[in-house]
DNA sequence: CCATTAATAGGCG
DNA sequence: CGCCTATTAATGG
């Protein structure tokens, strides 16, 4: 498959509204299509990655590990979606692990090459920092429903969010149902039993990842 | 096929 | 609800 630089760099959502002009000018500091295979980690604490990411091709999970060596995801990045934005402004040390759950092709950006430019782009910082708002929005949303919500309504939340998405009744889910449930701040065995007592209910109909909401 | 991982089931605190 | 264990299903080589 072809790969066009300009395209790949549209297709990362904080750089949607931006006039071909100024993609272009971020090609020359991109690095383009590196390969990650399906569960091979594209990035990890300590492995020396600063910068930005975002997937051309493919979707990944954000997680973390905690002292007990379980892993709580954070997130899920699908194609379009970038992530790593802190990077580009400060000196991070990478705290997360991201895993590729498909063949996934990354496109990236090096803070220094990344900063240089934005001093001369404003339009730029102006896109990043709406960027910055939804993801802001998205994971104070998960947190409220962390604290504030049962197991039941959480997953039901999150079928709605889902939906309204992806434009239709039917979600396929990206993640492993252990994910998802990790995603969700539950077990899976509870998510196993809800989704189950909301089949039973006639609220949703599962068949594997594919879910149906009625 | 076999081996490993994921999903489900059931019991219990 | 989470944790534990057992069983079954799905996945990958």
């Amino acid at each position: 498959m072809t790969h066009s630089p300009v395209a790949c760099i549209s297709k990362a959502t904080i750089f949607n509204n931006l006039p071909v002009k100024m993609i272009e000018k971020l090609v020359p500091i991109s690095t383009h299509q590196e390969y990650f295979p399906k569960g091979s980690i594209i990035r990890q604490p300590g492995d020396g990655k600063d910068g930005m990411i975002f997937l051309d091709q493919g979707s990944a999970k954000i997680y973390s590990i905690n002292e007990d060596g379980k892993e709580t995801v954070l997130g899920i990045l699908n194609k379009g979606d970038a992530d790593g934005q802190q990077n580009l402004f400060r000196d991070n040390i990478q705290e997360n692990f991201i895993e590729a759950l498909q063949d996934t092709y990354v496109c990236s950006i090096e803070r220094q090459d990344f900063q240089k430019l934005l001093k001369r782009t404003p339009d730029l910082a102006l896109n990043l920092l709406n960027s910055f708002g939804e993801q802001l929005v998205i994971i104070e949303t998960n947190s409220i429903r962390r604290n504030s919500m049962n197991a039941q309504e959480r997953i039901v939340a999150y079928l709605k969010d889902l939906s309204k998405k992806q434009g239709s009744n039917v979600i396929e889910l990206k993640l492993k149902k252990k994910d998802l449930a990790s995603y969700l701040g539950i077990t899976p065995e509870t998510l196993s039993r809800k989704l189950k007592k909301l089949q039973k209910e006639n609220r949703i109909k599962i068949s594997g990842r594919r879910i149906i909401l009625l």
